[in-house]
DNA sequence: CGAGTGCGTCCAGAAATCAGACTTAGGAGG
DNA sequence: CCTCCTAAGTCTGATTTCTGGACGCACTCG
């Protein structure tokens, strides 16, 4: 037989952490969630290197995530907004938010709570939209397409 | 007035992705997710140095995402398992792959599909469970408590 | 015996990250 | 005018992490 290397997956998740899964990324486009579009406020909020997340801004500008936009000329100085793209990475930001309140939170609770429409507290969950059930592991099966199959061809 | 020095926020992303963050990590997940326990299936399928991929795992253990099991006693031989908190860690794994089906696929679509109660491709979307309705960002808003609050104190 | 498998560790070089100083182009206060 | 301040980075040199590849060990198979 001729070794079958069994390749890497190419695969969504992988592709995605491309992108966001560096250092700091994901919080910098948090901060542009709760508003602080400016690079200096960003740097304070996340802690991050002034080099790094200058980086990182870049990437997500590249990537299509956030834009950058002047907001004044003389003195050079910009704003990032979310672009569409971005916009939809709030499933990802609120999962992780999600995973670490339930896990990580102190005794005094999350850091942190997302009022949802005005007039709750934001408790998301993933459902299937097919079937309208929530969406549980045990009941899921991946079917690879273009990635390295699970098995031997022949199997 | 005492400088305001608007520390880093702590917050539930920040902690969750001080733990799956680091690179490879998710990816180690995913696989576990997929079937994959063992250490040179992880290192073919997720292409991570082996070197960093036992440090994640490391990690992952540590953090109790995965628990590390013995299937061979004379060899000594672990596979690796998801815990509560791990099989936790899914809606998150699974918003990153619908992120990049939808912005990263290429001509040929997403390269894995995943099939959802044996019947139907899984289609997740995040819901608010006390509304039931889907989750926009623009709907949403933070109400920090321990965080750093976004404007001064007396304001 | 010799080859192969499984699960790592060790090493040396490459790359990324870090804290903090510096730059550039103005504006505010004295 | 002179000095301090802000904003958005860039530069620097030290530290840390990642990387690929070799190596080790404890078996099993033929």
């Amino acid at each position: 037989m001729i070794a079958a290397p069994a390749e890497p997956r190419t695969c969504s998740i992988a592709r995605t952490l491309d992108i966001v899964g560096e250092k700091w990324a994901l919080l910098a486009v948090r901060e542009v969630f709760l508003g602080d579009r400016r690079f200096d406020e960003m740097v304070k909020r996340t802690g991050a290197p002034r080099d790094t997340l200058a980086a990182r801004l870049r990437t997500l500008v590249n990537a299509g995530v956030l834009e950058r936009r002047p907001y004044s000329e003389h003195p050079a100085r910009f704003e990032y907004f979310l672009t569409e793209a971005g916009l939809d990475l709030y499933p990802v930001i609120t999962t992780l938010r999600a995973w670490g309140d339930k896990y990580l939170a102190g005794a005094d609770g999350p850091p942190l709570v997302v009022e949802h429409k005005g007039d709750h507290e934001l408790a998301a969950r993933l459902v299937c939209e097919t079937c309208g059930e929530p969406v549980h592991p045990r009941d899921t099966r991946a079917a690879h397409l273009r990635c390295t199959p699970a098995a031997a061809p022949g199997a």
